[in-house]
DNA sequence: GAGGTGACTGCGA
DNA sequence: CTCGCAGCCACCT
């Protein structure tokens, strides 16, 4: 099954993204316990595009609201593609009212 | 078994 | 304000 590495916690979460929302690596890393294991949020998602089904990973930004992933997409405007198409806008590869679209799971999630 | 990597974050100068 | 450095932890070779 392989569903208990690391990488699927991420995944699974980033599932969860409501559609016209958005999150952080660091809400992800601090919701699975580890706040400091941002980067491990990041590198799982590098697996995302593997994992079955696919992960929104689109809604995940980093925490300034930038589309830090963007360059791992098929194209460097894919990303904000995606974005746009979910209705959140996005001007200088930049999340508009990030804040707001903000999705923590921690909160949302309430556990 | 050990080393290197990484789609981040926060703090210091 | 902008630039740089160190910490963090799991997965891959």
């Amino acid at each position: 099954m392989t569903t208990d590495s690391f990488y699927d916690r991420v995944h699974q979460v980033v599932r969860l993204i409501p559609s016209g929302r958005i999150t952080t690596y660091g809400a992800i890393a601090a919701y699975l316990g580890s706040k400091g294991s941002s980067r491990m949020v990041g590198y799982a998602m590098n697996n995302s595009f593997t994992a079955i089904p696919q992960v929104p990973a689109h809604r995940v930004v980093n925490r300034q609201g930038l589309l830090s992933g963007k360059a791992h997409f098929g194209s460097p405007t894919l990303m904000q593609q995606l974005l746009e198409n979910e209705g959140i806008k996005v001007i200088d590869d930049k999340v508009v009212d990030f804040k707001i679209l903000f999705w923590d799971p921690a909160t949302e999630l309430d556990f």
